[in-house]
DNA sequence: TACACATTGTAGCCGCTGCTACAGAGTGTT
DNA sequence: AACACTCTGTAGCAGCGGCTACAATGTGTA
């Protein structure tokens, strides 16, 4: 029998192959709370461009990917914008809504059509008492993403744009990227302004560090494909 | 009778009222566990200077801050440093030890004499998976401090030094102040190089962006306290 | 094919900030 | 009181990067 993720999909979205049963934060859980957690999971396809949560709304739900690409982002008080992050299926997505605050500090948008399940937060809070192991892998979880994110802002302090783009590509790279031959190839486009919201820096700045970047050795531009010949996957 | 704590820091530490039982963290938890990790807490007395851990040491320990205030910095590759956070008394370091990596990414050392309580994380897991309420209480710390983080990073991205001075004073303020009839007050001194650290600029551009400042009446100098009279604490 | 639109590339100007250097103020110690 | 040291303030120069403007190329669609 298909998964209902598969239904729901169709055919445009390429589905990640981790369905709830079968991913890594659930991995403690009896076959009756799976199918339990589940059915109440509620999966929602969302089209490109389309949002799951904004900046500012009232953070009770948590999104798992199971298809798609999805940037986070937040607008500063002075307008320009800075994306945050790209998650990509089997990650989660609005891991705030466990902070006190109670809203979401960034804002999701769909890169992709992607295909969510989404939790609530008193769904999640029950789970977490009722099989601890669970919450020990979500602390995992948000403890890695405590230091992606301190590395992000090491990143940001890097004064010189060159360097900072290059730390972004790589990142990038390493959460998205596939390993060839060459090197790490980056998939999927990156336009020079979102390079820029991701570094912070002006979309002219981007094209010249990528000019810096290519003359230097440390990318190479294959048509579409991004390759970083001197990184290798972890 | 005396608590274990004060007995050990002895008179030059101002303490924290806040002891392992009666901290939020372990609200949960039975009289009987509270007494036996009070036990096993390894009590540790730092001085001034002193570090707790570096940036890639094995990263096995966090540690309750019972007295005192620790500075979490980064090196980076081109030797600069970076300071992430100040905590004080009741807060926790080393939050990092849950992560799968396993090395801690920043330092954390000692700008005033301390008193710690440090656990190891076999202890803490142990203790996630006998009282979940005890990890929810902590995934919601780690979620704070992702939100923090996210700040973090809006702050550097901004790109005028006056803005994101302004804004890490009124972080170090709503963190470490005290409300008083003109504004917030921050206590404790920072010197100009503690704030290029903080924010990611040149001593020399916190002085005149200090200048700055001061002159259009965003913060006001009394003597050795800062004042931010526009700010009120949450 | 033709057209509209998005994306990338180039150039020039200007302001912010990094950097060095030095002077003055504040603090603590012998 | 004298000294050493740290911290703050000021000045000037140079360079990076933000900004605008425009051209060239790529991409998708009627």
């Amino acid at each position: 029998m298909a998964c209902l993720c598969e239904q729901i999909a169709g055919d445009d979205i390429e589905l990640s192959p981790i369905c709830i049963g079968s991913h890594w934060i659930f991995q403690s859980l009896d076959p009756a709370d799976i199918k339990a957690l589940s059915h109440e999971a509620l999966r929602k396809k969302s089209i490109k461009g389309e949002s799951l949560f904004l900046q500012g709304d009232s953070a009770d739900e948590m999104f798992l990917i199971k298809g798609g690409r999805i940037k986070l982002s937040k607008v500063l008080e002075d307008g320009t914008e800075l994306m945050l992050d790209i998650r990509k299926a089997g990650d989660f997505v609005g891991e705030n809504m466990f902070s006190e605050e109670g809203l979401y500090p960034v804002s999701a948008v769909c890169l992709e059509d992607t295909l969510t399940c989404g939790f609530s937060r008193s769904q999640f809070e029950e789970l977490v008492l009722q099989h601890p192991k669970v919450g020990l892998q979500i602390i995992k979880t948000l403890s890695e993403r405590i230091s992606s994110l301190t590395d992000r802002v090491g990143s940001l302090a890097v004064a010189n744009i060159e360097d900072r783009l290059y730390r972004v590509l790589k990142n990038v790279a390493k959460e998205h990227g596939a390993q060839s031959p060459q090197g790490v190839v980056i998939q999927f486009p990156l336009t020079h302004e979102d390079l820029g919201f991701l570094t912070g820096a002006h979309r002219v700045s981007i094209t010249r560090a990528m000019k810096a970047l290519k003359e230097a050795g440390k990318i190479i531009l294959e048509g579409r494909r991004l390759i970083l010949p001197t990184l290798k996957i972890a």
